[in-house]
DNA sequence: CTGCCTTTGAAGAGT
DNA sequence: ACTCTTCAAAGGCAG
């Protein structure tokens, strides 16, 4: 782990993104300054370090503790059956806030003594708003300079390509929070009994067609 | 084994 | 134009 974000490897990795690397010990670090691949990738066959399949996950560490090297935490999303012949999954690249989290984290569970990421998250939110706004623009620079990478490597990538509607776990979300004009998680999936406001919305708003749900939770 | 939890921000989708 | 939804990371935990 103590990576960073998951690119799969194209021939566009090999272009150095940035010149100089002013941001040396971020986690934008990984890539390279010289734009030439870490000796892990050099052999064709070696799987990337940052490999993982989706679900089970799996990351393999190849890569000899690279200190700083610029790709050494790319990560190529594979399939782990063979007979999935998907194509590999590009991840979107990380926000500012994700940036954050990952360099914080280790510290916070030091910290804390906290393993469980649900809790060390909330911390890591609160620590997050505690912020210098000059603190916080260096991540949002660092986000910034992330997507720049992203989108010149993969040019043709959208956010949209792992969206529900690709995505198989996510589908199965969906369906198991039921069909429907309503989105899965949102306010307007609950039954109106179960709203908390019901009894409040009903009055102020009522209910919609089907008398079922609570239009103000939306 | 799989998905949830929990956070913020970016971006696609929907209205 | 605006709101809503999804997904990035992480690892323990529950079913």
């Amino acid at each position: 782990r103590n990576g960073a974000p998951s690119y799969p490897i194209t021939s566009a990795a090999l272009r150095p993104p940035y010149s100089t690397s002013p941001l040396s010990g971020s986690p934008l670090s990984r890539f390279s300054p010289t734009g030439l691949l870490p000796h892990h990738m050099s052999h064709p066959c070696l799987p990337h370090p940052a490999i993982v399949t989706p679900g089970p996950k799996q990351e393999l560490s190849l890569h000899a503790g690279g200190g700083g090297g610029a790709s050494e935490n790319h990560r190529l999303v594979i399939f782990s059956h063979p007979e999935q012949k998907r194509p590999p999954k590009i991840k979107k690249p990380l926000n500012a806030f994700m940036l954050f989290m990952k360099e914080m984290r280790q510290t916070v569970i030091e910290e804390c003594t906290l393993k469980e990421s649900a809790a060390i998250n909330q911390i890591l939110g609160r620590r997050w708003h505690a912020l210098d706004r000059s603190e916080q623009a260096k991540y949002y620079e660092m986000a910034r300079k992330e997507k720049e990478l992203h989108m010149q490597l993969y040019p043709g990538w959208s956010a949209r390509d792992n969206y529900a509607t690709h995505n198989k776990k996510a589908l199965k979300k969906r369906k198991r929070d039921g069909p429907g004009p309503v989105q899965p998680g949102s306010m307007m999936s609950m039954h109106h009994g179960d709203c908390p406001n019901a009894k409040k919305c009903r009055a102020r708003f009522g209910l919609d067609a089907q008398n079922q749900w609570c239009k103000p939770c939306r």
